[in-house]
DNA sequence: TGTACATCAGTGAACGCGCGTTCACTGATGTAC
DNA sequence: TGTACATCAGTGAACGCGCGTTCACTGATGTAC
């Protein structure tokens, strides 16, 4: 019996409860191994095994703290949702006013998504391809933050005569939308087209670009 | 011996070469489905059982017309991109001259998406989560035909005074592609946010609102 | 302080399922005489 | 025209792999005395 014990010992050096190892560190890993990968492949192109060997980590872990491999995903969608409403809220607070300049929530805007540039292909991915929980998720803060803020604003300067009054601010939102997130969407496809690097210079012209068009269009002075 | 063969022949009644089918409504069958739920769902989350069940045609034919589940997936990319490019140049030729006025080939361009609504979900399915093969093509594609076509109209119409001389056509095309395409991508959310079905009409005014932006802008007449 | 023991964080191997793919086989069709 | 046979389009079942998930088990740690 003892024997036995001892042999079980000998061939299973790494068996029981680990020494040092912290589960808080292990969810940390994870989350982060799992940021890495989701956010550039398919859900189902990304398997556990791969995660939790980036994570250096057991792959039982990923169900042990997180349930599922569906739970993972939506810790880490939560984690990437709660970390931009911060920055949204910042954003908000920074400003003095409600009634924010076009051009100055725009900005603000843009500088957002080149600092989380993860962002956009998120948003694009859940609306696309997303089903269930995530996507409403998605959704429900781009409807009852971003959305009603920029309308907001958009309304504010067509009352006082700073926008066309004819402009719909739906379909303004989501002109500034289209403007700002498609260059980041399609971006390997725009280096390609433009045969030119995206770098933090670039997409500094990208946006002035677009804010200059959205404001005063293409056409040449008369 | 004769028996068994005759039992066997009682058992499995559908063996053999079957009568009346036909290799082309096969083939013609399963690059549909593969298009329904391609366009739907990401490449891992769509399989050859469901899409054969949905051709109602043996799982096997897919292997046996196309070689694996990539070769599917590329016959009916290549299916795609070649209808669309005939739409393309079908446009260039409905147009009398090289130099198209940038109002003309917008609205085209536009009009060709409302026909063919999945262009812009598969385009950027590719450039996002796309690997070798179709995303080199398609990357190809616009950068040879779609790209060149359309900044030699911009730079045609900045040389002739009609659009801005600051004007950078790969910019321009990158804004034009955002306001044109990002509102077929993120359709679902838009109703969300508008609360409003997204039909021909609704997509009409779209289009009317992103052509009037682009060359306008936003601001007021002073 | 030292000892005995319950707890439970974490392990590693295995399970079963669904997937893409393969293949031995079938028999209607086309061909030769 | 009728018969014998080779061809090959198409079948259905099975294969093996990788996946998400489960679970019996381990032993360091915390606790009680």
């Amino acid at each position: 019996m003892t024997q036995i014990t001892k042999e079980k010992k000998k061939s299973s050096v790494s068996l029981g409860r680990p020494v040092g190892k912290n589960g808080v560190q292990v969810r940390t890993a994870l989350l982060q191994a799992a940021r890495e990968q989701f956010l550039v492949r398919e859900f189902h192109a990304v398997s556990l095994r791969s995660i939790a060997q980036a994570a250096d980590v057991n792959s039982a872990m990923i169900n042990y703290y997180f349930g599922s491999k569906t739970g993972l995903y939506l810790a880490m969608a939560d984690e990437l949702l709660a970390e931009f409403d911060q920055v949204l809220s910042r954003l908000a607070h920074d400003e003095d006013s409600d009634v924010l300049s076009i051009t100055a929530i725009t900005n603000a805007y843009h500088h957002l998504i080149i600092k989380n540039p993860w962002w956009p292909n998120f948003m694009i991915r859940e609306i696309m391809f997303g089903s269930g929980e995530t996507r409403d998720a998605m959704m429900d803060r781009v409807a009852s933050v971003l959305a009603p803020r920029f309308m907001r604003s958009v309304q504010d300067n067509i009352d006082s005569g700073v926008l066309r009054d004819d402009l719909d601010p739906k379909l303004a939102l989501v002109s500034i939308m289209g403007l700002t997130l498609f260059p980041f969407i399609v971006q390997p496809a725009i280096e390609r087209v433009i045969d030119a690097n995206v770098d933090e210079t670039k997409a500094e012209q990208i946006i002035q670009h677009n804010l200059h068009l959205f404001l005063h269009g293409a056409l040449a002075k008369r």
